[in-house]
DNA sequence: TCCTCAAGGATATTATATATCCGCAATCGC
DNA sequence: GCGATTGCGGATATATAATATCCTTGAGGA
């Protein structure tokens, strides 16, 4: 079980959109070039994004994308999921309906939405517990947390970069 | 992101070898016909288990998996890794290297098990949450809710049939 | 000796991820 | 207006992984 590539292409999207100055865009293709990504696949991503609302895309010339709101209210969940999909990592296939002891009155005993089996509910709670962590960070901390890790000379540079592409 | 049929088939197999009397074997044949799950593909999974040290395989007639240790010390996360793998959710690909204002030196800061970026961090901390979750979970656990969860005739059919399959 | 079984390798089949291309409509600068 | 640019969606090709089967080997019991 594995995250796919564009998820962290559209954080790392988030985290330059996030850095922009109000009302400012940056189109895919700088997008793509300041990160050496395929320029039509992470349309793709953004476009993920634009549909879950974490981002409006302007057309014609010197447009772009750019939040569709406050950074602080964008969380790394928001990103996973529009990109990845809400559906559980775990999903039940009832493989329990094959056994040969069920009869068809207790087939009312098998996994649903509103009552998980037992394997189920312990798989869902991890989800869960997951998800919840990632709901909890957000793009402003992001920010926070580039601003003290990376080298200032590379922040000031990218900064620079980013306002000169937008 | 989504967990493969396999893991499914394994928790459940766990499940029926966890309630087998000591010494007892069930074969790959039978854990397949129980489930309704090819013969074939699922030795691979119990396979899986097989090199993880969770279960043990018995060769010859009257052969078949038994738990290779109790079943409080077999968590869900046990489980889980031995048929999916303990590859981290989430791996930083460092696009960033392809940062054009990147210098040389600051290829250092890049991203590494030792020091994660800021998102692989963040994207770590939540995946240790969902591991955590499932290893709190052990197979003995796993039966006492089923003993609730059950119809009393189906868990004792089912019982019967584990009987006479050992 | 013969049959059964786990184990592992090899291979085929199917699904998904990855990547590209095209046409469309909206938008901006000229 | 007009042409260039951009996001958007659909269609399609390719690469990779998941799914499934087959076959051989060696161990073990009847």
């Amino acid at each position: 079980m594995q995250l796919r590539g564009p998820v962290e292409w559209a954080l790392h999207c988030c985290a330059i959109l996030a850095g922009l100055a109000p009302g400012r865009h940056m189109p895919t293709r700088d997008l793509a070039d300041f990160h050496g990504v395929p320029k039509e696949y992470l349309g793709k991503a953004l476009q993920a994004l634009s549909q879950a609302g974490l981002v409006e895309g302007t057309l014609g010339p010197s447009g772009g994308y750019r939040l569709a709101r406050a950074p602080d209210r964008i969380t790394f969940l928001d990103v996973v999921e529009a990109v990845e999909g809400k559906a559980n990592t775990f999903v039940c296939t009832n493989i329990r309906r094959n056994n040969p002891c069920l009869t068809a009155g207790e087939a009312r005993s098998l996994c649903t939405d509103a009552k998980p089996c037992a394997i189920a509910r312990v798989m869902w709670e991890a989800d869960r517990a997951w998800r919840d962590r990632l709901r909890k960070v957000s793009l402003v901390d992001l920010l926070k947390t580039l601003e003290t890790d990376l080298p200032s000379g590379l922040l000031r540079r990218g900064q620079e970069w980013i306002d000169a592409h937008s």
